[in-house]
DNA sequence: TTCCTTGACATACATTCTGTATGTTTGTTA
DNA sequence: TAACAAACATACAGAATGTATGTCAAGGAA
């Protein structure tokens, strides 16, 4: 079995990021040692430390990765909608499949903002799947839309879809989530005049 | 000095509380450790755990008494409203003051969901200032709205409150949010009639 | 008051974890 | 094939957690 080095890296690499992905899932980040990590990978510590900076690189590796996944997974679904609130509905429906994948939630929503930082992961957040929202946003209130107003509603509604989709992983019905974002959107389409018309 | 039990008892817990409580909020929880909080509370470990079952009890508690005090601070605040939609937005400034206090977002909102879990801290939100904003949304909404909507659509407010309360601990514009929010609740003031006559 | 029990700590210890420093093997290049 | 570097493995130092044990003051009972 002779591998190159690149081949080697990349194979270990994964093998840590799967294996700690797991047990972060399982037992969560603090829970987790070192040493249990590397047995489930088949690896030595000193590999670990070799391709990661510390422990917690290697969860910043594996939310990166999984946030990557949730904006392809959106980006996938996204087909052409007839109007701004049927797309933006459409949107949720695919994030919502997206955290579909068992542990995401935890490792996207709890586990990342406490460990790395709320600023952190905000970052990545809007590096993917954020920016979608808030694009969905400005064709449902017009261009004209004060930007501070949508950043603050994007900012708003999207910890009020990850609250949804850690319901729904809890157990909750997904329908009833999808049917209150729906009425919230809605109420946002039509009542949009009426702070553009203070504001202008 | 002579103190008798329970007095000693109350002050050592206060004092443990008291200095765990600015070390959670200035380093964060896993990087404070109880030497660190003891030396701060000018006691040793033995107090510590005598009084705790374990470093998360301490962190429960501290929790549990910061959210009865936003809790109590709303309470406060609450003062008579014209209508429903304004007693909800009173409610929310009330919220936003309370969570004004240093570090409380990052107690709260941070900290205890990845430590103790979502179902611990959300267990904790709804027996406090959670139910606060589900009478407000039944008010809202008329008592013959659906029951699930109506828990769903507080879920996720609440967390759109949390995430605002996290922004504005942050620097953002306060004035922004609250508008934010009030174009939500009009929003759903007026669309609700939409949702009812549709399972009705 | 004296004795005895219990609560409230303090101290010492065993275990475990993290990060680093050093050693060894394997691939790569000249 | 000789030299070098990357990819690990091993050994170690420091520190932290939780526990077990020891001590001392408070508070009733005789």
């Amino acid at each position: 079995m002779a591998r190159s080095n690149p081949e080697r890296s990349q194979a270990t690499r994964l093998a840590l990021m799967d294996a700690a992905k797991d047990l972060f899932i399982k037992k969560g980040f603090a829970d987790t040692a070192t040493p249990d990590i590397v047995r489930a990978a088949g690896v030595t510590r000193g590999a670990l430390y070799h391709h990661f900076e510390d422990k917690k690189a290697l969860l910043t590796a594996i939310v990166e990765r999984e946030a990557e996944a949730v904006a392809q997974q959106i980006a996938d679904m996204s087909v052409r909608a007839k109007s701004p609130s049927e797309a933006l509905l459409r949107g949720a429906a695919a994030y919502f499949d997206a955290m579909n994948t068992p542990g995401r939630t935890r490792l996207l929503l709890l586990e990342a903002p406490a460990i790395l930082g709320a600023a952190a992961t905000g970052a990545i957040d809007r590096g993917n799947a954020g920016s979608t929202l808030e694009t969905g946003l400005i064709e449902l209130l017009g261009p004209d839309a004060n930007r501070d107003w949508i950043a603050a509603t994007t900012n708003m509604l999207s910890a009020a879809f990850d609250c949804a989709a850690l319901a729904i992983a809890g157990g909750a019905d997904r329908s009833v989530y999808e049917r209150s974002i729906a009425v919230l959107i809605d109420g946002l389409a039509g009542q949009n005049w009426q702070y553009r018309s203070k504001r202008e």
